[in-house]
DNA sequence: GTCTATAAGGCGATAGAC
DNA sequence: GTCTATCGCCTTATAGAC
């Protein structure tokens, strides 16, 4: 009894990732607002009131998805970046923050760029919840970056703000064009530190 | 009689205008879908009927914005280029198109940031039309990496593809931060250069 | 040129059968 | 758990008055 009962609980688990999983998919390809609920429930072969069994509203869905996407790459950079040894240079710092950040957001590439891209489509009280997140992220790489320059490791004339902003906006354009056939998600974090922290010029 | 025809026509095409100012912003902010022609109207003090006087769609109404905001970035960075002196260094020409990148980026802020990010939302026709503006610029800046690169001035070893992305994706995420009260558009292209012209390790 | 009125269909969400 | 059926609202777009 006992058994099945968990048997049960762990289909309606499943289902409700599965939903997750598409939604996440339909959203990061046409927008919060340009993917109905039929059409989510009838990539899954189900009808739209069938969802309502395991999500409140449209709104709780997208919530969810936003919040695994940030928690994931957030996560992920921490526990790289602290395996790191005690005494890594900034720029291995850098480097394992980068491919981290590329890791969560290549892998879980629909989560990610639902939260990144459609951002500003959400309804008011998601993207509330979700600045939470996005700023606490935004704090670790500040304090990474701050501590690197009082250290020395970075030029006294590099504005940190435009630089994190930038390294962000370089690394998460990397969902535009990443395709797994071509170079790995390590070698493509590795060029892209390569060109802030070294330059190009030869 | 010439005139009154002609005032008549200037109105006409300022109304347009006003339409397209205020569609562009109205869809930089909430995405294409999530912005009803009601909203374009009311803010116009206008009925949404009322605008397809001037536009056939709301499918024509995005694509001209696109049009209006793709073009004026390549005019913009092709004209600031070509009025650099001959001769001038490989950096100097990579400044030059950053600047006038970010200046037609943020100053046609909504309609260059509509085509930008919410590109992918669009209705496939208008998608179709984009890419054709879209591919040409990307030609331009490869065009100039390659000659770069070819002339010695550019590491043999950087990967001019994953280059070229990560300059347009840090310079295109100025348009998430940038505000007129800070610094200026020209110093905020300088720092961006040379974070990735000469790199910030001290 | 802009209005009112309305057509025709899509939307999120709910109720109740199974 | 998923279905069918439906509500009430919103959407793009059109027709005709002014």
């Amino acid at each position: 009894m006992l058994k099945e009962k968990s048997t049960q609980t762990n289909k309606v688990k499943k289902t409700r990732e599965r939903i997750l999983d598409t939604s996440a998919a339909l959203f990061s390809k046409q927008g919060y607002n340009g993917t109905a609920l039929r059409d989510i429930a009838s990539a899954l072969d189900m009808k739209a009131g069938s969802l309502y069994y395991h999500f409140d509203s449209k709104e709780q869905l997208v919530l969810e998805i936003l919040k695994i996407g940030l928690e994931n790459i957030i996560n992920t950079v921490i526990t790289r970046v602290n395996a790191l040894p005690e005494g890594s240079s900034t720029k291995e710092v850098l480097l394992e923050a980068a491919k981290g950040h590329l890791a969560a957001l290549l892998e879980k590439g629909d989560y990610t760029s639902t939260s990144i891209r459609n951002y500003g489509q959400m309804p008011d009280a998601v993207q509330e919840e979700g600045r939470v997140l996005r700023d606490r992220y935004e704090n670790m790489w500040r304090k990474w970056l701050v501590e690197a320059q009082n250290k020395g490791d970075i030029k006294a004339s590099t504005d940190l703000k435009i630089f994190r902003l930038s390294l962000l906006g370089a690394l998460n354009r990397t969902l535009a064009w990443y395709s797994p056939g071509g170079k790995s998600i390590d070698e493509i974090a590795e060029a892209q530190v390569g060109f802030f922290w070294d330059g190009i010029k030869s």
